[in-house]
DNA sequence: TCTCAGATCGTCT
DNA sequence: GACGATCTGAGAT
């Protein structure tokens, strides 16, 4: 994906960011559930204050913004809009690649036949992190350097299960979730 | 130094 | 389904 994609309105590439593939070394998952963070017009966005943490929110688009929450997890976001502070949280993945490898890091069984149970790897900002094994470490990056989010290669290999239809809720003022209608892949409370 | 947090998991009803 | 415990880091004061 080039970095021009994520230059645009937050809403639309948090919109669009839905179906791509995520891959991260040797684990990939169809995106299936993401939140648009408009910076400067949401004050529940970390960018709407400029602080050491959130700069990279205001300085660049296209580069992975990692921040640590609750004392365990991880967050992965995607910076955007060229001239406003602006990122997509990924909210949920729908494993394709590394399932074992996943299944690992999250410390959990699962039953690969059963998509509920196979959901339970990635159905979460915190989950997804922890199975792909992303961490503050790649903070800053650019998307395409280590981090990549491809437009669909993948789905030759790999029979995609989601429906294409996009849900739309607005939590709170202006923060737009976006998820992938009918997918088993998303997180409990879009159930 | 204190408070709170864009989450998750386990337990209880 | 609802609720509480959990843990650490960031930001506010």
């Amino acid at each position: 994906m080039k970095k021009q994609f994520f230059a645009r309105d937050t809403v639309e590439v948090a919109k669009a960011l839905l179906g791509k593939i995520l891959q991260y070394k040797n684990t990939s998952g169809i995106i299936t559930e993401t939140e648009a963070y408009k910076g400067s017009e949401d004050p529940a966005s970390h960018a709407f204050k400029k602080t050491p943490r959130s700069a990279i929110m205001h300085e660049s688009y296209g580069r992975v913004y990692v921040y640590f929450i609750y004392g365990n997890y991880y967050c992965l976001n995607i910076t955007t809009e060229k001239s406003k502070p602006g990122a997509v949280l990924i909210r949920a993945l729908q494993p394709v690649e590394g399932i074992k490898t996943m299944t690992k890091r999250r410390g959990i069984k699962i039953n690969i036949c059963s998509r509920e149970s196979l959901a339970n790897l990635t159905n979460g900002p915190g989950k997804l992190c922890q199975a792909l094994g992303i961490t503050k470490a790649l903070n800053g990056t650019a998307v395409g350097d280590k981090i990549k989010v491809l437009d669909k290669p993948l789905l030759k290999k790999f029979k995609i299960v989601a429906t294409s239809r996009i849900g739309i809720t607005k939590a709170k003022n202006l923060k737009w979730r976006f998820y992938i209608k009918g997918s088993a892949f998303v997180s409990s409370r879009q159930k």
